[in-house]
DNA sequence: CTTGTTTTGTATCGGTCAGTTCAAAATGTA
DNA sequence: TACATTTTGAACTGACCGATACAAAACAAG
């Protein structure tokens, strides 16, 4: 019928996932996104429309991604709820210590870097940072009740206000991992943020 | 002996610092800040060599004016260091509350924006953050240890820790914030951040 | 008033931006 | 092999980017 394309489709969606997570939306230039997928300009407009339409579907997908990460790891019903969250906690600080030593500087999130870039200015990626907030919020919020349930939540707090704190306290992670601190530092927020949970 | 300026060089800055704040560095092109400021381009670059000198300049200010506050309330040895902690929290929710109110989103902080817009390849204003972060974490560390002296501050965490933690808090309260988070559950989170200081 | 010095507005620089055009290349089908 | 259809690469578009050139304007000192 007609030529088939050279390239898969998702594969260069992640090379644009990682671009826009490294240097952000505005610093990502349409010339970087052809690098990094090695697809040419008009494979990349014939397929995804325009930068920002680009964006919005690597911001999609990693938002899925994450979320799916994150809850696999909150829903493992074996152990008690308040390890699966300091099972949480350690997963974003091995993530970032991970590609501090991978590529030297952390990344942070991709979430968390769009909210500060682009929320505020940007309807459609607010969109969809306000759907996945609320849908990791009620992934929180269930592990939560579960850890008062299971007693190794003994918190007073409702559930709504703990979920809010742990999404809090998973954005100070990535800001304070991007902002230089390492490990050992890192490990020491989490931990003293437990202390709100089980006290 | 020449012409004399038509403008005052602080109240420039000040337009700067809120543009940048508003837009993030990138997106804020030299005619965003000619109109802010009210100056031509001329008087701009004459007076501030280059866009990223005066973000430099608009940066550096913003962190002594808000390190400068915040240490106001953390040295207010009339009250118990724990409910000064609490001012300081209170202060970052009445801030983000306040914007939202006059310009209808939240702006969050230039500083926490800064690091994750720029401190991963700009290595002018990752010095300027980590300067910054090294004297208010100072700050934040002789908080906890009056707090531990006065009694106010119970948990067994080291200082060290614990200012972290605080620093943690008060980045993840301004990404809520911009994330569309309202008073309330920015409240919440300040609550519930307390509670692993004083179990 | 002139002179010397600085600021200011305007016009402009080369470069890069996101996005388009278009013809050549590449396939399945007939 | 010839055709219809799609992808691909390269050249190109107008707009905007940060930054500069330059002369008119505005002052202080003499």
């Amino acid at each position: 019928m007609a030529r088939p394309r050279m390239f898969d489709e998702e594969r260069a969606l992640d090379a644009a996932v990682h671009v826009f997570w490294e240097r952000g939306y505005e610093a990502t230039s349409t010339q970087d996104l052809c690098d990094a997928t090695g697809l040419g300009r008009s494979s990349i407009y014939n397929t995804f429309q325009s930068k920002h339409a680009l964006f919005e579907r690597a911001l999609a997908r990693y938002l899925d991604a994450m979320t799916v990460t994150q809850t696999a790891v909150l829903d493992d019903v074996e152990r008690p709820a308040a390890d699966r969250v300091r099972a949480l906690l350690a997963l974003v600080v091995e993530g970032e210590a991970e590609c501090r030593k991978g590529s030297g500087r952390a990344l942070g999130c991709l979430g968390v870097n769009t909210v500060v870039e682009l929320a505020g200015r940007d309807p459609a990626a607010a969109a969809l940072l306000e759907r996945d907030t609320v849908r990791r919020l009620a992934v929180y919020r269930a592990v939560m009740e579960a850890g008062r349930r299971d007693g190794s939540i003994t918190s007073s707090r409702d559930a709504e206000a703990l979920a809010r704190f742990l999404n809090a306290t998973v954005a100070g992670l990535r800001v304070s991992s991007q902002g230089g601190a390492g490990r050992a530092e890192l490990e020491a927020i989490a931990e003293t943020a437990m202390d709100a949970l089980t006290p």
